[in-house]
DNA sequence: ATAGGGTTAG
């Protein structure tokens, strides 16, 4: 199944305004067309992004990137230091030094005077009264540094209106990309239209902003239609175009599709520089091939490509997922040996690996460490809150949530989810209520995590499922809507599968793994609450979507991989017998039938110990009861196999069909 | 003349 599915062209959807249930009625009545025509622009969504970073963080952000070199020395040259960040001047010599000066002035008024307000009738009034000439070099550095897009697209247009100021490429190409960045895709469009018009031909840098927008937002097709438009158009691809395609495909689990375009960027003589690299070390680490990505890595090295601080923040993440510690120290070792200093993202891969081993009071060391060349940040202070969370202290995950507030930060969404899951998990349901009705009152939407983990504490805690889902019913979400509305199925179940699919289709800009976390959520408590048949449709759309693209493939030529190993218990049993009937469909259709399938169980999701898996026990007894005639190899107690005559006879069984609902 | 884009944690 899966084959099919990543052969093809990623058909992730196309550009349209994202949607949300209107209200019960529509649903409960719900034809597709009505969902549709109803849904209005998800604000759910946008305000989502606008919460998850304040402009300060952001700011910061540009900061740090900007002044600190590989050994966190600024730049020499012609840059101010100013509260803006930095800026670099125009030319040299002492002249001109002035000249510079009274430039950065102009772009610190405007700035200042931009970001202190929402855009309004008011602001051009402002605007105007600073009475200070402003050229497109400047307007340029004023809008890199505007966030908001309503404003930076208003100062865009009060620019054109200025007797003797003209945009040019850059200005157009920046603003592009801010709008590209919120989503803002209608607009986008306009503006690269009338770039042309404007004389200010688009570059391949305009273009590359806009395939990363499309990406970013899961718009692959849209990408790529932007990527052959710019070709049509006569434009070379450069290294971005292609890494930007590279990295969206692979995040979207396409991972062949990254490679290949991997591939055909080096077939176009373009050698793979730092960035294409760490894309690629980062899409093959993620996508379960570590032993490539290392390969790859090494490669880099040998090519005489240096790593930069993110590569080897990337590498060390994968060992340290991977738990290889001596690979993750040693990694460590060579990045200072290279000059770089461990930033924030360091010490929180480090923090986070020390807590998952069970040592918080050395993760807290390493944190008191950071202080000393770091500003602690959200994040940071976040996975103190998971870590101590999760070890089942909630009382120093309290603890480290209000001295985050005490070091004058904003809490954000994963931070109140942790602190609710660390609520949830001993059963503190009053707190747990609490928590949640904060987030409201400080204007933070809940997000598909929280949802996610407020339903699988439902399907855990069955006696508390009341209240669970009295607090599913006020996050507000979407999902809320679409499992409450959930309708019988029919007979071949096109109801249910309808109802996912638009579902999946609102989500569509939310990421892979945070829209699996959600489906394995709903799968298994569907599973676990009797409705098999809606559980089993549910997972096929999600097969479908692209949402689980690593849980089936074809090794080689009929010999196929069932990898269950991210799954839950009652989504692991789903997939296996939806996957084994689709076998069985094949056979009956197309008369092809599988050499060989290896069922991989791994030790299941939520096991920290060996061979104790309850995804492993269910599948086992699952297909003990089928009578599916598997061995296992040795070496792996989590993997069955089943090949040869057996497996092609017991796959006739018409009872595969039927697997699913036991 | 000057400037614009892509990679990592939560």
């Amino acid at each position: 199944m899966g084959n099919d599915f990543e052969k093809a062209v990623p058909r992730a959807g196309c550009a349209r305004p994202k949607q949300s249930f209107s209200g019960p009625s529509v649903i409960a009545s719900g034809s597709p067309s009505q969902i549709r025509n109803q849904g209005r622009p998800g604000q759910h969504y946008a305000n989502y992004h606008s919460n998850s970073f304040n402009s300060e963080a952001r700011r910061d952000e540009v900061q740090s990137r900007n002044t600190s070199g590989p050994n966190g020395f600024s730049g020499s040259g012609n840059k101010f230091q100013s509260p803006t960040g930095t800026i670099k001047a125009h030319g040299g010599g002492s002249q001109s030094n002035l000249r510079s000066l009274k430039s950065l002035q102009a772009v610190e008024q405007y700035y200042h005077t931009l970001q202190q307000m929402k855009w309004g009738p008011m602001t051009e009034h402002v605007l105007d009264s600073l009475h200070c000439k402003i050229d497109a070099f400047q307007a340029n550095q004023v809008l890199k540094l505007l966030h908001d897009h309503t404003i930076a697209l208003g100062f865009f247009q009060w620019l054109k209106r200025q007797p003797g100021f003209k945009h040019d490429g850059h200005t157009y190409t920046t603003m592009i990309g801010i709008l590209g960045q919120a989503r803002q895709f209608g607009i986008m469009r306009k503006l690269l239209e009338e770039m042309s018009r404007a004389h200010c031909k688009p570059t391949v840098v305009t273009y590359n902003r806009i395939i990363h927008a499309y990406g970013r937002a899961n718009y692959l097709r849209e990408a790529v239609k932007v990527f052959e438009e710019m070709h049509e158009a006569g434009y070379e691809p450069d290294r971005v175009t292609y890494c930007t395609l590279i990295d969206i495909h692979a995040k979207a689990g396409y991972l062949d599709v990254a490679m290949d375009l991997y591939g055909r960027m080096q077939e176009v003589g373009l050698s793979p520089d730092t960035f294409t690299y760490s894309a690629m070390v980062n899409c093959l680490g993620k996508g379960g091939q570590l032993a490539a990505a290392y390969k790859l890595f090494c490669e880099m090295i040998e090519n005489g490509c240096t790593p930069n601080l993110v590569t080897y923040n990337i590498m060390i993440a994968l060992q340290a997922k991977a738990r290889n510690y001596e690979n993750v120290v040693k990694l460590y070792k060579d990045m200072q040996v290279a000059g770089f200093r461990p930033d924030k993202i360091t010490y929180s891969i480090v923090m986070e690996v020390l807590g998952h081993c069970g040592h918080l009071d050395e993760a807290e060391a390493v944190f008191v460490e950071m202080r000393r060349d770091w500003a602690p940040d959200e994040p940071v202070y976040g996975l103190l809150v998971d870590l101590w969370g999760k070890a089942g202290n909630v009382d120093k995950a309290l603890g480290w949530y209000q001295a985050m507030l005490q070091d004058g930060l904003q809490p954000n969404v994963p931070t109140c989810n942790s602190l609710l899951s660390a609520f949830l998990k001993i059963n503190r349901f009053q707190d747990a209520y609490i928590v949640l009705q904060n987030m409201l009152a400080q204007g933070l939407v809940p997000s598909l995590q929280t949802y996610t983990l407020l339903l699988s504490c439902c399907t855990e805690a069955q006696a508390q499922m009341g209240l669970c889902c009295q607090l599913m019913s006020i996050t507000g979400h979407p999902a809320h809507m679409f499992l409450l509305y959930l309708p019988d199925a029919e007979p071949g179940g096109q109801n249910v599968r309808d109802h996912t699919g638009y579902f999946l289709d609102m989500m569509h800009s939310e990421d892979r793994e945070s829209k699996r976390g959600l489906m394995d959520a709903v799968i298994d408590f569907l599973h676990k609450s009797g409705l098999k048949e809606e559980a089993g449709l549910i997972w096929e759309v999600a097969a479908q979507k692209n949402v689980y693209p690593d849980s089936v493939r074809e090794k080689s030529s009929s010999y196929w991989l069932i990898n269950l190993h991210l799954m839950s218990e009652g989504t692991a049993v789903t997939a296996l017998s939806r996957t084994l009937a689709w076998f069985h469909r094949q056979i009956l259709i197309m008369g092809t039938a599988p050499e060989r399938i290896d069922i991989v169980t791994g030790w299941g999701r939520r096991s920290r110990v060996t061979g104790s898996s309850l995804v492993r026990q269910s599948v086992q007894k699952l297909l003990n009861l089928f009578e599916f005639p598997f061995f296992t190899t040795r070496g792996n107690t989590g993997c069955f196999v089943g090949c040869g005559e057996p497996l092609n006879k017991w796959l006739h069984n018409p009872y595969v069909e039927r697997m699913h609902l036991l």
